[in-house]
DNA sequence: AATTGTAATTGGAATTATTCTTGATATTGG
DNA sequence: CCAATATCAAGAATAATTCCAATTACAATT
């Protein structure tokens, strides 16, 4: 079968296994199309690529690995509002800008050097074990 | 009918009218309820609270209601995962801490005179109309 | 006070994203 | 190789929310 997006560059190896989770061929294509596709996918947009190369995939298998992938750490969850959930490949820490002309999500890089704790009133003896930040906004229309 | 909540307090006055949105009875109860129970309530929360006052309102009204109150910037909607949507009296700018442990949302106040772009790399010309910040963890077990 | 037009409410059906279940397949360790 | 375990596929089930059609309430006139 050829590719119905041949623009994408060619093979990402993926290992056997990664922090301990087996890399299924499934995995390993659902993993494989995050790392490709940076612009945050649903569920359902890994599953519409996934099947060119798996046509025999389920989108409830699609649901599972990317479980599994966030799981163990290989992958992010992102939530907008009640949208369907995102995935994301960039594990370092960032927040998420949601162009709400365009609906088009960028990643936004933390300021080196800056911590939560000198920006929020945090409640004493918290211990944070995970951050979300998001924007929702436009560009200026110069 | 008694109340079965007799721990809130009184009667809150809540006006004909605010910020141009009328004010119905039902609105009214959604809005009360949101100022006395100021824990993050879900929709079937309130609906549970509100049924005390108007036993034959509707969740589909409670919804309604909390999407009126909501986009005439009277209450907050909050969403945290997938989790259902929460709502919130508190206008003033604020995050989320989620204990993961109790389940209790505490909210997070900003440090005064502290802005955004001292804290990320906004994308250029990006101007931002909401901002929503999430926290989650536990407390030191001291 | 009756009338008319608009907005709000109800109750139930429909939708959507996601999870669950079950049986079939594949994989690994002994 | 065989048993135990993990994974997968397909579709049913679930939960939160939205939609819809019919009624009801309200406000502004007459």
């Amino acid at each position: 079968m050829v590719s119905t997006h041949p623009e994408i560059p060619a093979e990402i190896e993926i290992p056997e296994e990664i922090s301990g989770l087996r890399m299924t061929r499934q995995r390993q294509e659902v993993y494989r199309t995050l790392m490709q596709q940076r612009n945050h996918p649903t569920a359902n947009d890994v599953f519409m690529r996934v099947k060119d190369r798996l046509p025999n995939i389920s989108l409830a298998t699609v649901y599972n690995c990317l479980e599994a992938l966030v799981q163990h750490g290989i992958i992010r969850q992102v939530n907008f509002e009640r949208e369907s959930s995102r995935y994301c490949s960039n594990l370092s820490e960032h927040g998420h800008f949601h162009d709400e002309v365009t609906g088009v999500i960028h990643d936004v890089d933390f300021k080196p050097g800056v911590s939560l704790a000198d920006v929020l009133n945090l409640p004493p003896g918290a211990v944070i074990d995970d951050v979300e930040i998001t924007l929702r906004g436009k560009f200026a229309t110069a």
